[in-house]
DNA sequence: ATTATAGGCTAATTGTAATTAGCCGTCAAG
DNA sequence: CTTGACGGCTAATTACAATTAGCCTATAAT
């Protein structure tokens, strides 16, 4: 790995830790092996590394989220993948996306230093929101929708029904952020909701 | 307002916008209407004033925990205030907490301040957790176990239940803390998570 | 072979934040 | 009335962070 991405790399996860305000460019020289001034070679500034940071969390963002349909209002029709609403597949639906977004590297680090960073400016909540709220209820809304009108799930509201589905997973992501060693009783409770949920939505039909 | 008050009270405010290192003690002193190191007559250190914020924060929310037997697992047995649960009565519980979070000055400032500093050791951490997840599922399990014990609500896994209920008006806060104006959009949609939850674990005979 | 560039370093420079030193006016208690 | 403490101020002091200047080496292209 070069030099310019070993410094987005340590400053994402300095920055995920602390802050931006409390990390300081001699840390992140310090932890790529080089001297504050030789950042300089490669970037702008200090505020540049972040912003460069952010540009390429959208680019990441923007991939990902085309490859599932995650933003816009378009969830995919064909329902290739989430054909019936079995309790098992809500189940992975649901433990995939929290272990996804608890564990990929540079999701979970981008995650907390929005976290910190989302009140600095506008910018930054409105991003937080739309990334962490906003597109996973709409990615969700489209699967319920697309199940409800297979007739597998009872007619709902569909915004209603995505918040309830996905807020426990959010909150227990949360958890998970601030204290690691919780994941397993984490996941447990998740896996409870989600059949509890699935059986108060599904067509009383199945297994 | 004495001044060390007055300190106390504008460092909250500008370490729930910018976080603790972002801000500093000509700031503060600035909004107080003095010179930095007048604050110091009151304050030993710019870290005295974060840890006094802390102090007085458990200060009042032990008073209010008290109040409501929020904290500790001993849910209050008399079921004087929660003694049915009619789906207007859980709204009320439900919109209630989510205003008194949302709009209660102190405890609105003082969650954004943890939210921002919540990964900056682990104390704070726990403090966010406590106060913001585990307390409110402890005290949400409370109510409903009263009221499964009373036949009012369906036997179910009061942490489930409880985190359901829960984790919608967590989610729905954390927007408003970003966009307050999103807020109606959140109580509507609020309500309407409320009423389903309410179908959805009732004994069948209410209206 | 020469040379330009990339990327590293040391040594300033500049700016500013936290804190300390020490002065001064007010006012309440003796 | 006078004195001490309270709380404000200005002017250092100290520390350090961000950035710039300018030098040096290796290497890759001409």
């Amino acid at each position: 790995m070069n030099t310019k991405e070993r410094i987005l790399d340590v400053s994402l996860e300095l920055f995920a830790q602390r802050g931006y305000g409390n990390v300081y460019v001699g840390q992140i020289a310090e932890a790529v092996g080089i001297k504050a001034p030789s950042l300089y070679k490669h970037f702008k500034s200090k505020r540049a590394i972040f912003d460069a940071l952010l540009e390429e969390m959208q680019r990441r963002y923007m991939e990902t989220a085309a490859g599932l349909q995650m933003n816009g209002n378009n969830a995919r029709e064909d329902g290739m993948v989430f054909s019936h609403a079995s309790e098992k597949e809500l189940v992975n639906i649901g433990v995939g996306l929290f272990s996804y977004f608890l564990h990929d590297e540079y999701v979970k680090k981008f995650r907390k230093m929005l976290t910190i960073e989302q009140f600095a400016d506008l910018e930054l909540g409105a991003l937080y929101t739309k990334n962490y709220v906003d597109d996973p209820l709409m990615y969700q809304g489209g699967i319920f929708k697309m199940l409800m009108a297979s007739g597998h799930l009872q007619k709902a509201d569909v915004k209603v029904m995505a918040i309830q589905f996905y807020a426990p997973i959010y909150l227990l992501l949360t958890i998970c952020d601030r204290e690691p060693s919780r994941e397993k009783e984490a996941i447990t409770l998740l896996k409870k909701h989600i059949r509890q949920f699935s059986r108060q939505y599904a067509k009383a039909n199945q297994e």
